[in-house]
DNA sequence: ATTAATAATTAGATAAGTCTAAAAATATAT
DNA sequence: ATATATTTTTAGACTTATCTAATTATTAAT
């Protein structure tokens, strides 16, 4: 199989892949959030291709090819159900998981993987409420889900995930009681910096747009 | 911390040592253990060395230091619990954990051993009968063992340890319907090979010498 | 349509770990 | 005690993944 820092460049190219919807993967992109060089970008993209990972022209970015997507999204399984593994059966807060799952995510078998699954019952989601793809690959996910941010006053909604998945953003969700399957009101939206006063149980916040835009609701309709 | 190919070379020169009471490791003797050239070796034992975990002298083999000899025990610890894991929780069969618990013992955190381990209850010895250092690195093993090769004729005893736990042996053992705790008495001991024919439960079987070597077994006062 | 700014690539080094082939040290045998 | 065999080490090369500094392409701006 790929080495770790393959694994690493292939879900990471995934990843940018699914915030920007058309065109080729930068190389700029993949070394901020590889923390690394653009020139070791490039070697590694050079390499990527030549093993059918991902499709690469000069100047132009790179786009995972069927077997570099299967591969990440393999990792990504793997990922997820060791996150729940350890938040469910270890015991970790969702804001400790995430350095240890990025290390058991590359030990290799698709029979752990499966007997992972199985033993922790098959879940659709990880405790940051990101789907679970299936043995196949398959991700399933439809629920209907928007950033908090996109709410207006009077409406509410469900906790259903985050888009920041840092420490200090689940330790800040932590403090104000959020977590999956909460249900917030906003109360109300400032016009100047579109900070948004929201209701949780019978406790009210200020949140900044920032946290909004970082917070995934289920809309409920009411 | 330590890279996977040293922590492996910890753990191998470990083995070694208490394979053989005295004097340094050779360096032919890593070599062969982990399917290496000798020149590799050398290089190794140098950094090694660099790195105080080894005491090394040219031409005389090594021998761990206190902090590397610690090192080993904290990776064989996690080896053991997650051969515990796969066949407790995930349910693989003691023939197949080798390879994956060879892979999640270099996954790094200290919080995460612990945390598996009381998870698990506090095993105090894994699948294949080998003992589980504590978080403190203590071996807890006050089991008088000996392999079955020291039996004599109609001395029974109940296993407790294979010193070969290849998936090739370890399925010799299930196709003959031993496992640990499965008591067996000496029938017989040819003396031309030290073959011996062993009885297991209504059953007898003719096993070999090499056989006997590997099996560990607590000797039953009868 | 040039020029300036930005992004990406190449060239050459470095570090970890490995190898082969040759040389040196140790152990063994007579 | 010397010769032979075995073991170990050195020297130099290779691979993967990385870096810095310099160069080249692309994009944006006038």
């Amino acid at each position: 199989m790929a080495s770790e820092t393959v694994e690493n460049y292939l879900k990471c190219i995934y990843a940018i892949e699914k915030h920007q919807a058309d065109g080729g993967v930068s190389t700029n992109a993949i070394a901020e959030q590889l923390q690394t060089k653009a020139s070791s970008v490039t070697d590694m993209l050079k390499k990527l291709k030549q093993r059918d990972l991902v499709d690469y022209k000069k100047y132009h970015g790179a786009n995972l090819t069927a077997k570099g997507r299967s591969k990440a999204i393999e990792i990504i399984r793997k990922h997820r159900l060791w996150e729940v593994f350890l938040v469910d059966k270890l015991n970790f807060k969702w804001d400790e998981v995430h350095d240890i799952a990025e290390q058991l995510e590359h030990v290799e078998g698709q029979e752990l993987s499966d007997r992972l699954d199985a033993f922790l019952g098959y879940p659709r989601f990880d405790p940051h409420g990101d789907p679970i793809p299936d043995a196949e690959g398959k991700i399933r996910d439809d629920r209907k889900k928007q950033a908090l941010s996109t709410l207006s006053q009077n409406h509410s909604g469900v906790v259903v995930g985050v888009l920041d998945s840092s420490a200090p953003f689940l330790k800040y969700l932590d403090h104000l009681e959020l977590k999956l399957g909460t249900e917030l009101l906003v109360l109300e939206v400032i016009d100047f910096d579109q900070s948004m006063k929201i209701q949780i149980g019978q406790a009210t916040h200020n949140v900044s747009n920032q946290f909004a835009k970082n917070l995934l609701i289920r809309k409920e309709v009411n």
